[in-house]
DNA sequence: TGTAAACTCTATAGCAACTATAGAGTCAAG
DNA sequence: CTTGACTCTATAGTTGCTATAGAGTTTACA
């Protein structure tokens, strides 16, 4: 199958998998006479599996990791474990930064009523303030 | 005052001051005989509310057009109270997403117990799985 | 007065994970 | 045999900085 093939049953952008091969997270594609990259169930398997750790918003360094985990079948799985932990922790502490985000642009928006001008902006004194 | 005293008080990297310029941020500097840029109170104060702005996460175009409306300030302020509730739209919309993530990635982990192979590992088979 | 340290300048490259473009080549159908 | 759809490489753009190189300026001190 070729690369448009390929994106297609993927759901990723031609681009986007030519891109991946240029990073190392698929192997460099078997080529046609005319140049043409050609892939097989593994490759679009493999495409799967980086596409589902993205979806997850591993980053592209630990899904290579994960994939070179996976090339050791036999050792242990501690460091799958480790990449998982470290990204949940990542998750958790976003969610908290937004949530406080979003109390202080709550906060500030209840600042401004109506038909107000710029000037008499409650929003916009907030963001001249001093403090915090 | 000199870039580096602006860059103390203010709590932004020198670069980071340089590059607001740049963009268009803060109006060009004044400049002294050797070609320094120098700063007055009221250079740092349009510092810092592009700073206060940032640290709500506004994007530098959402604060450009902020820092236009205040150039304005006998016209109506729906333009700040728009520009606000879209980024805070945005935040929820985020916080969203990633509570959805976390619980995936919650329910990924509980697949893999302690001392297993990556062969064995259900995180591993998860991220291979066909399904979501 | 000399000089070394500390500061500033511009221009450029790097980050992450793509996306978009230009310009050229390949292939299948009518 | 030509048109259109596809593919190729290489390069630039996105966002909001950060880091570097190489040069010039200023300040402090001996």
């Amino acid at each position: 199958m070729k690369i448009g093939e390929l994106a297609k049953r993927s759901g990723c952008s031609v681009q986007t998998i030519r891109y991946y091969e240029r990073e190392g997270l698929l192997s460099s594609a078997a080529r046609s006479e005319g140049n043409f990259r050609l892939y097989d169930k593994y490759a679009e398997e493999r495409l799967m599996f980086v596409k589902r750790c993205r979806s997850l918003d591993l980053t592209l360094v630990e899904v290579k990791q994960l994939l070179t985990l996976t090339q050791e079948p036999g050792s242990a799985c501690d460091k799958v474990n480790q990449i998982l932990d470290l990204h949940i922790q990542r998750v958790e502490d976003r969610i908290a930064e937004l949530q406080d985000l979003h109390s202080q642009l709550i906060g500030l928006r209840g600042h401004c009523a109506e038909n107000r001008t710029v000037e008499q902006c409650g929003i916009i004194r907030g963001l001249k303030a001093e403090g915090g």
